[in-house]
DNA sequence: CCATACCAAGCAAGCGCTTGGTTTGTAAAT
DNA sequence: ATTTACAAACCAAGCGCTTGCTTGGTATGG
């Protein structure tokens, strides 16, 4: 892991759930279980029997089924968006803050909270839109770290392309690692995988 | 469309259904059902109302409701595989080869196949086992297409990066703007889209 | 003493799919 | 030209099962 210490902070304000915790516990299998089979298919018996409780005992802890999905997507949404602020924080030119972006968004999808993330991406349509809303908001502030950086390369003449439709574009090339890139496989290291990607995008030098 | 004569041909040779037959017709209401609400909550009493029969008539078609994943699979990369390979041998060099590849997916996954191809992508995990290894064999001779053109600019120099890794990100970044490319946005026609990618890979000149 | 966490049992609704019978299109037989 | 034959396409009804969720009651820890 890059930051144990935000964890703990975001643990502490309440942000996201102890996985000691009842409630941790279950939200981690429940991503787990969304990802291996995706929301639909995963019933309420295959969450409580991860856990090992009851399934009618799931809900005491969430009201419906949907709101455990949003509890994985909001709080997979918050821990990422303060990774990546740290990330950008750490760096000194935009360049390297790009870099750090690409790097800590290829960590978050493919390690610890890889399968949070990854139901983040493609279970998106199983929230009400009501959730949607909600948890779009959030999306927007994790969204403008990225844009931030994206317009002020353009700026400064190191990018040619449009910011927006670069970041679109490595939404979808980056989340899509998650369907077969494996650590160790093919000697392909994370931070190869960032040099590959960097080097996709062509920054011209100042 | 591009090809308006290979989707002709292919009919001919019943490796598509006639969208004019009742097979043709369900099958493109099936893909837009399943794009737009998904596999698992698309039901087979929505087919039906779809084209207008009752749920048990479905059953004389198709002898499962994943048959008709699968169909709309198969029949979606068949015919894109046809077009590919046509946008490959209209070119003479390997760099023209790859943005006729690289338009004619965007074209596949935004145009008119848009939603099956759409399917193809994030209805994936709801095949079951040994429908996902028949459209795999069909698949490989798609991703032949692209590793083909990709490993001979390698070779020549033009690419540096590695053609698989290469051709994954590719998949999520063309696959991704089915989620937020609308036609005539922002002015941003499917050519300058694909200038945008390709000026993203950066290949050397010569 | 009481709130929290849980269990055992089951309900109503919706699911994929089956069944038995009717309509429809087609083409040979009269 | 009309009849007969027959398969394909479809309907009306519903079966058996699974689903998300509820209910009433019981342990447990502070």
């Amino acid at each position: 892991m890059s930051h144990p210490g935000i964890l703990q902070a975001l643990i502490a304000e309440n942000v996201v759930s102890d996985p000691a915790s009842a409630r941790g516990r279950l939200l981690k299998e429940a991503a787990r279980l969304f990802r291996e089979k995706g929301y639909e298919r995963t019933t309420v018996r295959d969450l409580a029997a991860a856990v090992g409780i009851q399934s009618g005992s799931l809900f005491h802890h969430f009201r419906t089924k949907e709101e455990i999905l949003k509890a994985v997507m909001v709080e997979t949404i918050c821990l990422n968006t303060a990774l990546m602020q740290a990330a950008v924080d750490a760096e000194h030119s935009d360049r390297d803050r790009l870099r750090a972006l690409v790097r800590a968004e290829l960590e978050s999808i493919n390690g610890q909270t890889g399968e949070a993330m990854a139901v983040l991406v493609f279970e998106w349509r199983s929230l009400s839109v009501d959730s949607q809303a909600e948890v779009l908001k959030l999306r927007d502030i994790y969204e403008k770290l990225w844009l931030d950086v994206l317009e002020s390369l353009k700026q400064s003449g190191a990018l040619e392309a449009d910011p927006f439709v670069v970041r679109r574009m490595l939404t979808g090339a980056l989340s899509w690692t998650v369907t077969w890139y494996k650590p160790g496989r093919g000697g392909l290291t994370l931070d190869g995988l960032t040099d590959e990607t960097m080097a996709m995008m062509a920054l011209k030098r100042p």
